[in-house]
Parts: structure tokens; C-alpha cells; sequence
RNA sequence: GCGGAUGUGGCGAAAUUGGUAGACGCACUAGACUUAGGAUCUAGCGCCGCGAGGCAUGGGGGUUCGAGUCCCUCCAUCCGCACCA
């Protein structure tokens, strides 16, 4: 075997692991499990750039680590295959999405098998597949025939509920259901037409069709959710969106708030994350008041946090969108009012955030009755008060907060003190320091005992309670799309039923275009035939026409690779039973308030129903930071073909210009190869510096259009796959932002090279020798064992590259090529470059590949110190180094005699006035 | 505005969690070896200073024998949420 041939190494090594299906995972209940699952790519046509694999590097070094250490492990890829890219390429190109997206899904596959992950590909997913999404139109379903009872705090079967109300009406039950919904009893149920029943059933089902008020994205042609919008624009494509009303299929995350919150005390994931999720979910806690308005019947109640201000209160505020308002409305108030809300309902969200400052809203002439001290107070409407938020609508204290008081101020309302010695003259003042000042029961009481006292009041004169309120809305769950699961959904007579299990999945149909149809309904709408014709009966039925949303596929996708091609269950007990969760999940923390709270949600559910073993699915999580892209710029003298270098642009009025980074090598510009790069620039002429063309650089985003994408396909080939994977992990720590510099692989490619000389006489011949290593070596190879080991664990895969390094470079020093060295360091590699820790344990003579070796034991002994060098510091400073036999860890009285005596010798026999020892190593002495 | 994070050489970064700051790598400098390589090896490389020595972990202050690490404060950058009552 010659030098280190990376690129025949990998090849045959990557071919012997598909051979054996070297990573086949299969239950085994005499073994640990380990899962180690990344997110899944949706395939996009650009392929993979170096900055995608660094999450499935670092956790197929785990993986590959897990496997030595004598786990059974899980480790799947997959894909994320409905999407919008795919569908507008279609929509552009006729060509039907399925087709581009399997050539990107092969395009990926190759270049993710270039990497030599330890994958086991047999469990693959697809959740554009057919015999995948049958299991998603299948939970869907699940959950269209559930409630929540929150009096059990889980989601039940329908058939309890239909019971329950045959029993009882809707009396007694404490469910999650639409606010609309009113008593009644068990007689009144039963005659209820059948239509009536299911409309009051679908209210609620955790799946339920609902009249929502929707963000429409005109351009895109769907309804996007709240976290695809971003500042009023739709996050992909950036066009603008409107609010609008729409009947719509939503699942009923909100029942779920609370479980959400709790569960994230349980898991180990980063704070930051945890954090949006809390922020996301949006608990507070506070009151509910109900008010009478003056002159009507009807009431309105508010919610709010600081009950303990009720007496600050001077005027109510509602969301121009209630219907109320219309209602109470005085005659010479109604032209106002209308007109204020005639605007306010055009506005797009857009408008109302970018207004945020800006103070608008309408007297409606009528007032309501302050609960505690009978006042009158002025009812306003006012876009400041979201409709969606509590109950739309607000108790004003312009004392306590700013909104209230700006408002205040601007239409010259009343605004009262609070707390004692409150300053109110420029700003509202949110303290709860004090005792209250406003004359009524609250009159002298602290924050805490007001609330009491308050809440207390409420309830006697039943008018409110303590209420704890969620910013977190249900997740509307359709869009106007063409690629996407279709909704398991038939409707007869308006009504909606689901499609009978034997009967699934419903197919995507064939239609003759991806766009929606002229009168505005879904692509789904142009197929011929989309019907449902239910057994035993003669009748076909239309299937709903919207699709699931993107996160559908993705919200139970780690159940299917634990049992990939079932077709009796979406998983089977006896797999489900084993691998119960993921270990450990890397991913961006892009999906934080979309997929990851989502699949929360279903995994929940799925354990309430019986269909999962575990409350969280995602025992671990860590979020990979981005890999950049660092473009280069050069800089053209205007008007001109002429560039300049960087630090001589000053001199003359340039503009830059993006250059593809395969042309510059370390910022130094390769100029022949920019004059062949694009035909406008075969002319052009430099002025150099040195000699040199030098280019600017940025760190960017890494896209086409920057020109400073990098494939890793490009790498592996020169450097082979083994450097990538050492060089992306070398690269920082992972959870960190970098930019990518090809430039810096050298340091990993020779470090490669170097391993590769432990084993070679001459650099070409193997050769080890069976002589027993020394103590240095042992040293050298123990504490490597021990830090790669802890290193892995804690993910610090950065260090432990580095750790490698050391250890060749001091092996190298010492021409240590001593078998039982070199076979545990082959070990210790093999996580990270196993194509190469493949080869030489295969030349160190062993039949079954390293995956198979067990990680070595580190031995302590070689480790501690018997003889330390430390510092010893005179009058705080460290006057020189000592050597002395012992171990300063040790704080046993020996350990100070021998320090003192060595102290003794140093200050050359002058007592010292004080010797400092601390249980580490450093020694003060005062003279 | 609220919440979260991060600040260490020319660059990516280490620092056994309070104990010799800058390991390891890149870049750079000088040299060696050569069948001239995208090869290998040796030495140097935070700043000031000829030197002894002094100064250095965003700035300032504090606790400690000792602070990159703990506390207070200010500054900068990034991310998330944003009229949430």
C-alpha cells in the first residue's frame, strides 16, 4: 500500500458498509439503543453545500462512537418532499413535481453517500410518499376523532364524548372546544338532526373546520400560519399579506398549552430555544372581568394581568373587529365608528405594525360600569387592541400602561394614580411598589393583597375569577396547494367525515395544472373525479380540496424509521417499544416555534390515544449554527474593465463586485482564470499590489448569486471525505455561526497524512512494531482515549480534533508505531475518519471492520501525575518553577509538609511569613 | 420596548470550570532537504521594550493570595418576540 490514496480508501469503503449493511439497525432487547436522529432536508434543486452536513457530521461521529461503545443505534435519513419550491418550478414548467423532486432526492442521496455517513438507508423516508403519508392522513384522522378533556388533562376518544352527551348534554365537562358553544342537555342532543350533531361534535375535535380569520398570501395563492409570516410579508418570496376570512381546517394546539410549557422543564435543550417556545406559548396570568354596559343587556369582559389597577381604570377599549361595537354604538357616534372600522379592517397587518406608533381610535358613545365603584366608563374602539388576543378587548389603566396612557392623553381621557407616590406626569408607571391610594375596597392594600382581595370580589358577585390566558393560537392546518397530503376528508351534505381507514391513503390526484382554478379554489379542484365513495354505499363524495400544511409530514416522521416499511401501523409496538424517542436530535433552531412545537404537540397526542410510549419525543436537542458563505469581492474602477486591488481602491472611485470564490485562492485573485470566467471580462486589466491581485471578502449567506458556494462534492474529491468531516467539526464549536475557508483544510489533510505515516516505514510500506509502548506512549494514549471520549459526549467535537492532533503529533516525535498504540488510536479516529480507521484496522490484520472494535478503556494510573512542575508565586508573583513528588490535587497534610520543605529550599531557608496552599496546584508565599 | 446570546492574537479557536491565557490549526517569517511538491522537516510568531521587565481576554469598577472565568456597571454585535392588556 503506497501514500495515503484517499480516494480508492473511500470508495471501498463506503461499498463494504452498503455490502454488509454495516448499519442496519434492528431491534435487539439484549442491547442499549441509541437514536441520533438530524432534520430531515427538503431536496432542493441547488443540491448540498458544505454548510449542510455539519449537523449529520456531528452526529454520525456520536453515532459511529455510540456503536463502540456497545449501543445498538438508530440512525435514518430522509426527506421532507412536499414543498413550495417544487411546486412553482411546476407551476412554471408544467413538469409534475414528484419527477423533480425525486432527481433532487437522488442528487442529495449521492452526495450525502459521498460523506460516508453511517446511515441505514433501508429505513428511509419519504413523506411525499404515498406509503408514508397514508400514516399521516391516518393520525390526522386520529385526531379529527378526538376531544381534550382537560378535567383527565388528555385527549380522549369521540365515541366517550358522544356518550357523555347522551348522558349529560354538554353539562359537567371541562373539554377544550370553539368559544361559541353554549349548554345543552342530554334531550336536547337527542334531538338534534344528525347534521346538527356533527356540527356541534366538529367544535370539538382537535381537527376541526372553523371560520378563521387567515393570513392570504394573494401571490403565493395559499393561506400561510403565523410563523411563515414575517413583519407582514410571507416569509418565502417576501410578498405581501393580507388578513382575510376563510373556512378552514386548524388543529387545536391551544388545548395543549399547558403540557407544552411543563414539558420543557423535562428535556435537554438549549435554553434559547426552550425560551421562544415559552415566549411562543405565551402564558400569563391574571384575571377575567366581565362589565355591564350602561343601557344594554349585553356585557363585555376583558382579560388582564393586573387586576390589582382596577380602580386606575377610566375607560374600556375594544378591537375594532367585534361585533359589538355595532351593537352599542350611539347615532351620532355611528358614522365615526364605522368609518374608523371600515379602516381599520382594510388595513393589512402590514399597515397596522408599521402605525404602531401612531395613535388612532373612536368613541362609541357608550359606557360600561366600573364592577367596583360604579362609575361610568367611556367605551372606545381602537386597533391597539388585538381581536385575537383574550377576549379583544381591554380594561384601560392609563396609570399603568404606556398604551393606555398614550391613548389617554391623545383623546384627553382622565388618568389616575395608582400606588402612593406614583409619577404619572410623563409616563405610565407599571410599578406594584406601594399601597394602593384610590378610595374603594382596595384602598391601602399591597400589590399581592389587592390581587387576592380583587379576585375575591369578582367571585362573590360572580362577575370573573383568576384566569390564566395563552398567546398561542391553533395552527391552521390546510393550504390552497397542490403539493401537499391531501386531507383524508369527504363531505356529505356539507358535513365532514373521515375516510375509512382500509380506504387509505387518498392519493394525490393528477391535475392539468398546479395553479388554482379560475373562481379561486385549489389546484385540487381542476382533478377529474376527486371523489370518495364510501363502502357500501352507492354515493360518491367530493374530497376536500386543500392540502396539509408543510409541517404535517415532519410532525411524527421519527416513528416511521424506526419501522420504515410497515403497512399495518405507522410503527409497530414491538419497534416502538425499543427505540421509544430520540436521544439526541441536531437541527437548526429555524424550526423553534414551527416543526419542533408542532411535533411536540402530535407526540403528546399520540401518547395520549396509546400510539406513543414517551410525553416528549426529543429527549436532547442541539442546534447546529450555520456554516456562511465568504464571498469575495474585487473592485472595478467605474466606467471600466479595469480593477483594483484592495488596498489601492482608495485611489480611485470603484464599486465592488462579487467573484466566485473558486477563483481566489487565500484573497489573492487568480487573474487568468477571472478573464476566462465571463465573456465581459476576458479584456479586463488589474492594478496589483506586490504583484498581486488581493480581493476583499464578506461573510454572507451562501447562495448562487453571491457566487461563494461550495460543494462538498469539490472537496471530497481533493482533500476526500474524511478531511471534510474532520475540517467542518475542526472548524468551531457547533452550535456556533462560521464562515466557511476552504483554505484552512490543509491543517486537517496533513494532520490525515500524518496518522496515515504512524503506520508506514518510509511512507510506504505498512509496518508496526509489537514491542510494548513506553510510559510517555501509554501517557500519550490514555489521556487521548479519555478526552475524545469526554469530548464526544459533551459534543465538543471541535476539541476533540484537535486532541487527535496532539496525539500524532507527539507519537510522531517520539517514532511511536507500536501496535497496541496505534490499534486503540485507529479506534479513537474511527468516528471521525472511518473510510481511513476502516483501511488501517484492516491492515492492522482484523477481519471484521473497526464499527465492530470496541472504544478502549483509559487507565487513571497513567494519567496522574507523580511528578508535577508548578509555579510557586513570591508576594503574588511567580518567581519560578518547582518540582516536587507530589500531587498538589491531594490535600492531605504529606502533600503541605513536602510543599512547605520545597517552599523552604526555594525562598533559600527564610521562613515565610505565610504559605498559601490550595486544594490546585498554585503556592503563594509571603515573605 | 421586552427576552436571549456573544465579545480572547492577523484569522478559526483552546483554557481541566477560580490556578502558568492563547493549546491545536490557518496565515505569516527565517532556514533545511530535495528527482521542484498543492511534499516534508526545524525554528519563530499577542503588544511595548535592546534588555531586565512591563502591559494584555470589549471599557470601567468590585470580590479574592489569585479572575477570560464570579458580582456590579457601561459599550458593541447578533438572534428571537413585538401594541399580548
Amino acid at each position: 500500500m503506497a501514500a495515503y490514496d484517499f480516494q480508492s480508501i473511500e470508495k471501498k469503503w463506503q461499498q463494504y458498509w452498503a455490502d454488509k449493511s454495516s448499519f442496519k439497525a434492528t431491534v435487539d432487547n439484549k442491547k442499549p439503543k441509541f437514536y441520533a436522529l438530524d432534520m430531515f432536508p427538503y431536496p432542493s434543486g441547488a443540491g448540498l453545500h458544505v454548510g449542510h452536513p455539519l449537523g449529520y457530521i456531528a452526529s454520525d461521529i456520536v453515532c459511529r462512537f455510540k456503536r463502540t461503545k456497545g449501543y445498538n443505534v438508530l440512525h435514518p435519513m430522509g426527506f421532507d418532499a412536499f414543498g413550495l419550491p417544487a411546486e412553482q418550478y411546476a407551476i412554471q414548467t408544467g413538469q409534475h413535481p414528484a419527477i423533480t423532486t425525486q432527481e433532487n432526492i437522488a442528487r442529495y442521496k449521492e452526495q450525502l453517500k459521498n460523506i460516508g455517513f453511517s446511515f441505514d438507508w433501508s429505513k428511509e423516508v419519504q413523506t411525499c410518499d404515498p406509503n408514508y403519508y397514508k400514516w399521516t392522513q391516518w393520525i390526522f384522522i386520529q385526531l379529527f376523532n378526538s376531544w381534550y378533556d382537560h378535567e383527565a388533562n388528555k385527549a380522549r376518544d369521540i365515541d366517550e364524548l358522544i356518550a357523555h352527551f347522551e348522558k349529560n348534554g354538554n353539562a359537567g365537562l371541562n373539554a377544550a372546544c370553539d368559544e361559541d358553544v353554549v349548554g345543552f342537555d342530554a334531550n336536547e342532543w337527542k334531538s338534534f338532526s344528525e347534521i346538527q350533531q356533527h356540527e356541534m361534535l366538529l367544535k370539538y375535535r382537535l381537527t376541526y373546520l372553523s371560520e378563521t380569520t387567515v393570513n392570504w398570501c394573494p401571490e403565493l395563492g395559499t393561506v400561510l400560519s403565523n410563523d411563515e409570516v414575517k413583519d407582514g410579508y410571507s416569509e418565502r418570496g417576501g410578498f405581501p399579506v393580507v388578513r382575510k376570512q376563510m373556512s378552514q381546517w386548524s388543529m387545536r394546539i391551544t388545548a395543549y398549552a399547558e403540557r407544552l410549557l411543563e414539558g420543557l422543564d423535562s428535556i435537554d435543550w438549549p435554553d434559547p430555544l426552550k425560551e421562544m417556545q415559552r415566549n411562543w406559548i405565551g402564558k400569563s396570568i391574571g384575571a377575567e372581568m366581565t362589565l355591564k354596559i350602561d343601557g344594554y343587556e349585553d356585557t363585555i369582559t376583558v382579560f388582564t394581568t393586573r387586576i390589582d389597577t382596577v380602580y386606575g381604570l377610566t375607560f374600556m377599549v375594544l378591537a375594532p373587529e367585534l361585533d359589538i361595537i355595532q351593537k352599542i354604538t350611539t347615532s351620532e357616534q355611528k358614522e365615526a365608528v364605522e368609518t374608523y372600522i371600515e379602516v381599520a379592517k382594510n388595513k393589512s397587518e402590514r399597515d397596522r405594525m408599521t402605525h404602531v406608533k401612531k395613535v388612532s381610535g373612536v368613541f362609541t358613545g357608550a359606557y360600561a360600569i366600573h364592577p367596583f365603584s360604579g362609575e361610568k366608563l367611556p367605551i372606545w374602539a381602537a386597533d391597539y387592541v388585538l381581536a385575537g388576543y383574550g377576549t379583544g378587548a381591554v380594561m384601560a389603566v392609563p396609570g399603568g400602561d404606556q398604551r393606555d396612557y398614550d391613548f389617554a392623553k391623545h383623546f384627553d381621557l382622565p388618568i389616575l394614580p395608582i400606588y402612593e407616590g406614583m409619577d404619572i406626569t410623563e409616563e405610565a408607571n407599571p410599578t406594584k411598589e406601594g399601597m394602593i391610594i384610590n378610595p374603594g375596597i382596595l384602598e391601602g392594600l399591597t400589590y399581592e393583597e389587592a390581587t387576592n382581595k380583587a379576585i375575591s370580589f369578582l367571585e362573590e358577585k360572580g362577575i370573573g375569577s383568576k384566569k390564566i390566558n395563552y398567546r398561542i393560537r391553533d395552527a391552521i392546518f390546510a393550504r390552497q396547494r397542490y403539493w401537499g397530503e391531501p386531507v383524508p376528508i369527504y363531505f356529505k351534505e356539507g358535513i365532514p367525515y373521515p375516510v375509512a381507514d382500509e380506504d387509505l391513503p387518498i392519493v394525490l390526484p393528477e391535475v392539468d395544472k398546479y395553479l388554482p382554478t379560475a373562481d379561486g379554489d385549489p389546484p385540487l379542484a381542476r382533478a377529474e373525479n376527486f371523489t370518495y365513495t364510501p363502502k357500501g354505499s352507492n354515493e360518491s363524495y367530493p374530497i376536500e380540496q386543500s392540502t396539509m400544511p408543510g409541517w404535517a409530514g415532519s410532525s411524527w416522521y421519527w416513528y416511521r424509521y424506526m419501522d420504515a416499511s410497515n403497512e399495518n401501523a405507522f410503527v409497530s409496538d414491538e419497534a416502538r417499544d425499543y427505540w421509544k424517542d430520540v436521544d439526541l436530535y441536531i437541527g437548526g433552531t429555524e424550526h423553534a416555534t414551527g416543526h419542533l412545537l408542532y411535533s411536540r404537540f402530535w407526540n403528546k397526542f399520540l401518547c395520549d390515544r396509546g400510539y406513543a410510549n414517551e410525553e416528549e419525543p426529543f429527549k436532547k436537542l442541539v442546534n447546529q449554527g450555520m456554516i456562511q458563505g465568504r464571498s469575495n469581492f474585487v473592485y472595478r474602477k467605474k466606467g471600466t474593465n479595469e480593477f483594483v486591488s484592495l488596498n489601492l481602491k482608495d485611489q480611485f472611485e470603484t464599486s465592488p463586485m462579487h467573484v466566485d470564490v473558486g477563483l481566489v485562492d487565500n484573497d489573492v485573485l487568480d487573474t487568468d482564470s477571472f478573464k476566462a470566467w465571463r465573456p465581459d471580462l476576458k479584456d479586463a486589466e488589474f492594478i496589483l499590489e506586490d504583484g498581486k491581485y488581493i480581493c476583499d471578502y464578506e461573510v454572507e449567506k451562501m447562495s448562487k448569486s453571491k457566487y461563494n458556494v461550495v460543494n462538498p462534492d469539490d472537496i471530497i474529491e481533493r482533500y476526500g471525505a474524511d478531511t471534510l468531516r474532520m475540517y467542518e467539526m475542526f472548524l468551531g464549536p457547533l452550535e456556533q455561526f462560521k464562515p466557511w475557508n476552504t483554505h484552512g483544510i490543509d491543517g486537517v489533510y496533513k494532520f490525515l497524512r500524518k496518522f496515515w505515516r504512524l503506520f508506514h516505514e518510509n511512507e510506504e510500506a505498512f509496518s508496526v512494531s509489537e514491542e510494548s509502548p513506553n510510559k510517555d506512549e501509554q501517557k500519550i494514549i490514555h489521556r487521548t482515549i479519555k478526552k475524545v471520549e469526554e469530548d464526544i459526549n459533551s459534543l465538543s467535537l471541535n476539541t476533540s480534533v484537535s486532541t487527535l492532533m496532539i496525539a500524532v503529533n507527539e507519537l510522531t516525535a517520539l517514532k511511536c508505531n507500536k501496535r497496541e498504540v496505534l490499534e486503540k488510536l485507529v479506534i479513537t479516529l474511527s468516528p471521525f475518519a472511518p473510510h481511513m480507521a476502516e483501511e488501517l484496522w484492516q491492515l492492522l490484520g482484523h477481519s471484521e471492520g473497526v464499527s465492530k472494535a470496541s472504544y478502549p478503556a483509559y487507565d487513571e494510573s497513567y494519567l496522574t501525575e507523580s511528578t508535577h512542575e508548578y509555579p510557586i508565586s513570591i508576594n503574588g508573583k511567580v518567581r519560578a518553577k518547582i518540582a516536587f513528588a507530589i500531587d498538589m490535587s491531594n490535600e492531605d497534610i504529606e502533600s503541605q509538609v513536602l510543599a512547605h520543605e520545597a517552599v523552604m529550599k526555594w525562598t533559600e531557608g527564610k521562613p515565610p511569613k505565610k504559605v498559601i496552599i490550595v486544594p490546585k496546584r498554585i503556592i503563594n508565599v509571603v515573605l
